[in-house]
DNA sequence: CTTGGAATGTCAACAAGGCTGACATAAACT
DNA sequence: AGTTTATGTCAGCCTTGTTGACATTCCAAG
């Protein structure tokens, strides 16, 4: 088989040979861009001492108000441990309130507090400014084939994960 | 100003009208997509006691052969010392080696031994094969949008810093 | 030529946030 | 009631980021 050609297939015009450097590019592509993604939130967080892992928490707290710890843990991929350390230093800061379930008294219900809706709007804010400018710099075609190629490049149950959000 | 609409232009039957909920989805995308980009080399990476940062070190020293600390350092986005204890490690586990410059004997120039390079292609090939069904999922048109989208979302030197990568 | 500052890389110590292990409590199932 | 299962908390370790202190080399000004 030829060096450096691998994959098949054919786009019409654009080609789909997928060459191992095209294939790198992408790979770095997506190495540097989330640098720039992450880049603002990060520096608003690092004032407050606080870290990538509170603003997740943060950020999908207010996604899904009520959500359990376990829940949580399932889509952010870490352990309850490391959960843990940050939804305790949140609660203390009094950013996020964990209420204990009614139905079933070992779950805790997580909520933002209205420090915490604060916290998120303004990381929110910087991050949705940035992926606005990318979109509007890229045009609506880019955006879709954006959006298509990192679904498909999703393990099978982070799709689920993110399907289940979009709802 | 009408709630969640934020950002302006019309992007003909595509509606570039952003919403705070699809820039939302987007960004949730990213995260997701991020974590399927590195598991495969992470689990790789896992089983010889390495970690990402390793494999960044590894990519970029086999993109650029004789590169200097320095360099690679500006391209990681890590301060030196960092670095140096990753490479300290590989270095001792004889995947690279470095050469003292000789035109400037304070420079160090990386290079990756056959063993480096041998791992290099593990990781390389695990995470190309992802990224390669993912185009393929996608196809052609996507392809051309997720790289746009992703170099609007970079810092202006990252997008130097790509673009230098790619010559 | 020498001397002082800038550039480069190394060593040490600390912090954030992953991880596993041990454990308490509540629910569920014989 | 007693065992098993689910959930959450506490303690301690490891990777990898950080800053600070320092050695070496280069270069330019005196």
């Amino acid at each position: 088989m030829p060096e450096g050609r691998t994959g098949q297939g054919y786009g019409g015009e654009s080609l789909l040979f997928l060459t191992d450097e095209q294939l790198r590019q992408g790979i770095e592509a997506m190495f540097f861009a989330y640098r720039g993604f992450t880049a603002d939130p990060d520096r608003i967080l690092a004032e407050l001492a606080y870290g990538r892992a509170h603003h997740r928490a943060i950020h999908f707290i207010n996604r899904s108000p009520g959500t359990t710890v376990n829940n949580l843990l399932s889509i952010l991929g870490v352990t309850k441990q490391s959960l843990n350390r940050v939804l305790r230093t949140l609660i203390g800061d009094g950013l996020v309130i964990s209420k204990v379930g009614e139905l079933d008294k070992r779950e805790r219900h997580l909520f933002l507090t209205e420090q915490g809706q604060a916290l998120e709007a303004t990381l929110s804010d910087a991050q949705r400014a940035r992926m606005r400018a990318a979109y509007k710099d890229a045009g609506p075609e880019a955006v879709q084939g954006f959006k298509t190629v990192l679904e498909a490049m999703m393990d099978a149950d982070m799709r689920r994960a993110y399907a289940k959000l979009r709802d």
